[in-house]
DNA sequence: CAAAGAAAGTAAATATATTGACATAAATTG
DNA sequence: CAATTTATGTCAATATATTTACTTTCTTTG
């Protein structure tokens, strides 16, 4: 520590400031990724929600709670999404044989398709173009400081219990 | 590169997580930030609407036009939030003596008292929270890769015009 | 097995956020 | 200087996102 004055005057102009780009870089990913998918009137929450369903462990189905629980939103929000996402045909809603009450959300073939043939490749290229000049040690530890914020964002919320399980 | 079997393959999937944490991060942050507030009923757009208001360069009053570029949102939603905090006394609306159709956003005294005895504490100890186990060097990298990744964005959205100017 | 409890999903109310459209006022042009 | 263009803020429509409340269904208890 070479800066001899007052680092701690110091703490909360840089924490300040951390969390200013977070928030700033928050509306640019929805403003920008939105706009990249806005030929096929697709939001980035849709994307979130389509994105998580082509992973293998969710292609059988998976109800909207746990779904939820990993996009880190709330339940009664993917209701809404689930919705339009239904009503475009893009995913399906079937009733869990084991449980009446449960949901099980899967994507539609109408579905893959546009994430496979229309979405992927723009996403690609939208991921290019936002992170342009990132090594790949730089991504790397990105993800490293976002891993470790999000725990201490899951330490300060009540609702979730952290089990240590890492989520891929 | 010591990775020998084909980088090129890993490299989607490493932009695929890092922008994911992303999305979860503005999540969280969003919702921990508001339930930290929640009981000056004061929102995380709330809040970055005021904080950009302390800054010295805003004091005297700022258009609604720049505060939406400084934050990075849109102007019309500006109109909303502004409408909300004018409404709780927090700010005020002046026309601008130079220019009848700016008007000029200010902190109230009543606005100003909420931030330095309500507001202020409270988001120190969401920061200490949210940054736990981040040191000085960690925090000053994620600003970094933040404000780099920030300089990609406002390259994609063609309404910013990226003018090299450092905004603190 | 019936009653209390918990869990899953949805609806309603409030607050963001975006784009498109519009009214007013300033700036530019001919 | 009048006419077009541009700039500023706001309203309207749509899509998130949250908390509160409620219905249906499953689980737990007595």
């Amino acid at each position: 520590m070479q800066n001899g004055e007052k680092p701690k005057d110091q703490a909360p102009r840089l924490s300040n400031r951390l969390f200013f780009r977070l928030y700033q870089c928050a509306n640019m990913l929805h403003k920008t990724g939105t706009r990249a998918l806005d030929a096929h009137h697709i939001t980035t929450q849709q994307w979130a929600v389509l994105g998580a369903l082509t992973r293998p462990a969710f292609e059988p189905g998976v109800a909207v709670g746990d779904l939820a629980a990993f996009l880190l939103v709330s339940r009664q929000n993917l209701t809404g999404v689930l919705t339009r996402l239904e009503a475009m045909d893009y995913i399906e809603r079937t009733v869990d044989e084991n449980d009446n009450r449960s949901r099980l959300i899967r994507l539609t073939t109408k579905g893959r398709s546009l994430w496979d043939e229309d979405m992927r490749p723009v996403i690609s290229d939208f991921y290019d173009d936002a992170l342009r000049g990132f090594s790949t040690e730089d991504r790397i530890h990105m993800i490293h400081y976002l891993d470790k914020m999000l725990r201490n964002f899951k330490d300060i919320d009540p609702e979730i219990q952290t089990d240590k399980k890492a989520a891929e």
